[in-house]
DNA sequence: GCCTATACTATACACAATGTATAGACGCAA
DNA sequence: TTGCGTCTATACATTGTGTATAGTATAGGC
């Protein structure tokens, strides 16, 4: 019963969707890791995240650049929630995709360590450590899990966002708006 | 490669670990989901959380008692946290299982929202979806997912417990200590 | 026209894991 | 002793993965 396992994402189940024979897939993918790979990729280009991360670089404050942090990971995750829940619970059982998922998260933790670097006021030991539990904390909420368990409680996307964005200002430590 | 897939939570590999045949583990539990169940069950029973959870109602503050919640729900997660992880994930892909974990949270955040309408100040509806939201915001607080994407940066269980208690309070409205 | 690379198909096989069926062994308690 | 609950042994059907291999179709360069 791994077919209910998998929940129709076998192979096979991809191959008869898109109308090919299963041995096109493996030619093209080479198997699995590199299906549920190219899936997210396209996801990933799809949730337009490559042109919302970067605005929230260009913001004026602190506070305007978590918020387009919040918002751009939000409209991600929405875009295509139940895929993305799939392929992570899979990747997250196979040792092979679970390290390339690894090493996407890690980019999005850079991504908003950068953020806070930017901001960061000293340049002290202590003043870094702050800088990164507060980037973080603010990975944790901008998780895919996060926003999977609250819009599972039937939040709107808009919902999750402005929720999502008093924590995260609080998590650094701001005025919570 | 399944074996890969289920990492080690094939009923081949945890029957010969437990030095018993296939068959006597379909006998015990009827199978994966009903193995599952039971590990499950085991964990929640060795995690305490029957005994913390209800410590954190007779607190005599709703700060006290969102702080014990947290805590009580950061120690049961850690307690296991790499098995909780794999069943989750695992239940998360089998519809079977995907139900019976889903009213154990749906559990979870009764027991929530039971402490929130204790302390609710109100009982017109503003203050019912009020408190309602808050419950909500708390238990992704509280969640797994939260507490093992905090704890696979590295961050013991005493700071993601405090972390999370500063947030959750956030999320509470209050004062963030 | 010919050749080749690319994309895809068709079969076949080995392997792992789940799940079902069935018959039997063992111990213990009424 | 008889019966029941627990466990074993064996066999089988099914589904999914992954690999190997031979073959088809088509488009582009020469």
């Amino acid at each position: 019963m791994e077919a209910g396992g998998s929940a129709e994402f076998s192979i096979d189940a991809v191959a008869r969707e898109a109308g090919v024979t299963r041995m096109t897939v493996y030619y093209q993918f080479g198997g699995k890791p590199g299906l549920l790979e190219a899936i997210y990729d396209d996801i990933a280009v799809r949730g337009e995240i490559g042109e919302r991360l970067p605005l929230a670089f260009q913001q004026p404050t602190l506070e305007a650049s978590i918020d387009a942090l919040v918002a751009a990971f939000a409209y991600f995750w929405a875009s295509e929630r139940s895929i993305i829940r799939r392929i992570r619970h899979i990747g997250a059982l196979d040792p092979e995709l679970a390290q390339s998922h690894g090493s996407r998260d890690q980019r999005r933790l850079e991504a908003l360590s950068a953020v806070f670097t930017r901001w960061s006021t000293g340049r002290s030991q202590r003043a870094t450590a702050r800088a990164k539990r507060k980037a973080e904390l603010i990975y944790a909420l901008t998780s895919f899990e996060v926003y999977d368990v609250l819009a599972s409680q039937g939040r709107s996307e808009a919902e999750i966002t402005k929720d999502l964005q008093h924590l995260a200002r609080a998590a650094a430590g701001l005025s919570t708006g």
